[in-house]
RNA sequence: GGCCUGGUAGUUCAGUUGGUUAGAACGCUGCCCUGUCACGGCAGAGGUCGACGGUUCGAGCCCGUUCCAGGUCGCCA
């Protein structure tokens, strides 16, 4: 007989009644009946009950929940069934039992408990081995697995080859902090963790790979989301040579389309809608929309804009139909209105009601030619209601989308069990930073449209790169772009940027190098894997799809990093502390 | 770094206007119980009320400082 386990927890079923078996694993549940008990054995894939009669009483005493132990006994149909499990018909009558590990220590917190308890997040973190336990969290470490196995299988099968690039590499000069490391045998001199391995994936182009891929790890010392880990993550991270847009896109579409598929639940919306950026900021106010979200927002600053209203003078007006909205008390405008400004920054929030005509906050201002106007641009009709949101041009079309996101949540019109996919595409090249300079939009790799030609010949904020997300019920589930292979062009791209050739020389220097021996012209992308899973899995924060996850200000609460190091060791590494930050 | 919320038993929480010995549920320990599966019954242990300072005759509660945690904004090309 096998030394641990015959069979796992979740298999026997009345087809093994009369077998003599072996099972291992945790003590869920102990119910004492006296002269009898019953234990709820768990493993990983499911809970097998064990009977223990009066004879075992004894060497049964020291079992505590959640040691592990092996049961050898025989399988048995059960007098009262319980239909909840899938092993519920069937029971192992215990004679012989062996405790192999045993809990002999108070739990910080209950495992798999009937209970509604939300335990507090930091204790779940610093005893995750626990944590782990438990069935929910411990499922959506098993999916991300299933998950990983997917996305591999896809980038297979459109002949992607998986390569390993460096973890210890140089600090580069993209947009995140690096995470440093000292180096031993270079005083003063550090590695950096990467942020994406983008300048590898290029080289590996310049290299002759026709399509790579890897599954990443990327490093960022910044804080943290609900929906962004902390200091690490992954990325499916692929490029591909002699690659347009398109070709790019494609594939994004197959792996992310049938990876979700495969393993979400509910419908996914295999129809994928390319918005230009521009659009994007104009009907949802965001450059990640949600599409569950029905709620539109429309321009209406050529109607609105020379109104009596103080505040819509000289302002750029955005508006949002609420279909059948007029239904809504004034109280429900006033709460929404208090949210828009101190949560998102408006100076107010105008509304108006068709019913039997205009009511509310701004009726008196609109008179009937403007109302004709409106109406018609708006598509509204009877019973419908429209929220109105004036600011500056920077500021109108963010704080309308905040509105169009929580009016959505308010009135409960986000539709459910469903994946709804966009590519944002034609994203600007350059943005005007607060302090007036031009600076890279997104990523200074990208191939702005028109090449040379518009470098050249276009107001630099005109220019719009190959550039492009992929979004997911909200979520930026993956950003990529068409890169600047060409020497000059990127010379003159950088310069519009404030940066001279030496500088480019400096930044990249292999790179730019590598562009000068004759370069495919190639692209790529980087789906965010954490995310993915954690779509799929129907959480709302990122940690629940992590095994080991950092807290909100990245440290590691189970192993205590990061953590002070012996003087030796700062030694070795030629590091001083300042004597102010030392602990 | 800004703002918001929270920190009371092992866990999740309650705690009245500032007033006797700080409570409940689950968990834990002991005893009883042969058909439980959220087992049941009885008894019990378990608290620096995050920390420090202040106001007060008296502080879990009010004030100040600080630490920790979560959310959010900045940040994340």
């Amino acid at each position: 007989m096998q030394q641990y386990r015959t069979h796992n927890c979740n298999e026997l079923t009345k087809e093994n009644i009369g077998m003599q078996v072996k099972l291992s694993g945790w003590v869920q549940k102990i119910r004492n009946l006296g002269k009898m008990k019953f234990i709820d054995l768990r493993d990983e894939l499911g809970i097998t009950q064990i009977v223990i009669s009066d004879d075992l009483q004894d060497s049964t005493k020291e079992i505590t929940t959640e040691s592990t132990i092996m049961v050898c006994g025989e399988v048995v149909e059960r007098q009262s069934k319980n239909y909840k499990i899938k092993t519920g018909e069937i029971e192992v009558i215990a004679k012989q039992i062996n405790i192999l590990g045993k809990c002999n220590t108070v739990l910080p917190f209950e495992i798999n408990s009937n209970e509604q308890n939300d335990v507090r997040e930091d204790l779940r973190l610093e005893y995750r081995f626990l944590d782990l336990r438990n069935d929910k969290i411990h499922k959506n470490i098993l999916l991300r697995s299933k998950i990983l196995q997917t996305l591999r299988e896809e980038m297979n099968k459109m002949e992607f080859i998986e390569i390993q690039t460096p973890i210890l590499t140089s600090s580069s000069p993209e947009g995140a902090r690096d995470f440093l490391v000292p180096s031993r045998l270079h005083p003063g001199e550090f590695y950096a963790l990467p942020q994406a391995p983008q300048q590898f994936k290029q080289l590996l182009m310049v290299a002759g790979f026709n399509k790579y891929y890897q599954i990443a790890p990327c490093f960022r010392d910044e804080d943290p989301r609900a929906d962004r880990s902390p200091g690490e993550f992954y990325q499916l991270d692929f490029e591909m040579s002699f690659a347009t847009q398109d070709d790019v896109l494609k594939v994004l579409e197959t792996v992310i389309l049938n990876t979700f598929r495969k393993h979400a639940k509910g419908t996914v919306d295999l129809n994928v809608s390319r918005i230009p950026y521009l659009e994007a900021i104009e009907k949802y106010g965001s450059d990640k929309p949600d599409l569950r979200n029905p709620l539109i927002i429309e321009d209406v600053t050529s109607i609105l804009s020379n109104l009596e209203f103080r505040a819509f003078q000289n302002k750029i007006v955005k508006a949002i139909k609420i279909p059948n909205g007029a239904s809504q008390t004034r109280k429900f405008f006033d709460n929404l209105s208090e949210y828009v400004v101190e949560e998102l920054g408006a100076k107010g929030l105008a509304w108006l009601k068709i019913e039997n005509g205009l009511n509310g906050s701004i009726a008196k201002f609109i008179t009937p030619c403007v109302e004709k106007d409106l109406i018609e641009k708006i598509g509204a009709k009877e019973a419908d209601a429209v929220v109105f949101i004036a600011d500056d041009k920077e500021k109108a079309s963010k704080i309308a989308g905040g509105v169009r996101i929580e009016l959505g949540k308010r009135l409960n019109l986000i539709e459910k069990d469903v994946f709804r996919f966009c590519f944002i595409v034609d994203f600007p090249m350059y943005e005007l930073s607060d302090e007036g300079i031009i600076n890279f939009n997104h990523n200074p790799f990208s191939m702005p449209q028109g090449g040379m030609e518009s470098i050249l010949n276009s107001n630099p904020l005109d220019i719009l790169a190959f550039q492009y997300d992929m979004v997911c019920n909200g979520y930026e589930l993956a950003s990529g772009a068409v890169r600047n292979h060409d020497q000059d062009v990127m010379i003159k791209a950088f310069e519009i940027a404030g940066y001279t050739k030496e500088d480019v020389e400096k930044k990249f220097g292999a790179l730019f190098k590598a562009f000068s021996y004759g370069t495919p012209p190639h692209a790529g992308a980087a789906p965010g894997v954490d995310r993915i899973v954690m779509l799929i899995a129907g959480e709302e924060n990122i940690r629940e799809v992590i095994a080991f996850p950092k807290n909100k200000k990245a440290r590691d609460l189970m192993m205590k990093a990061p953590s002070a190091v012996t003087q030796k060791q700062l030694d070795e590494v030629h590091i001083a502390l300042k004597t102010s930050e030392k602990k």
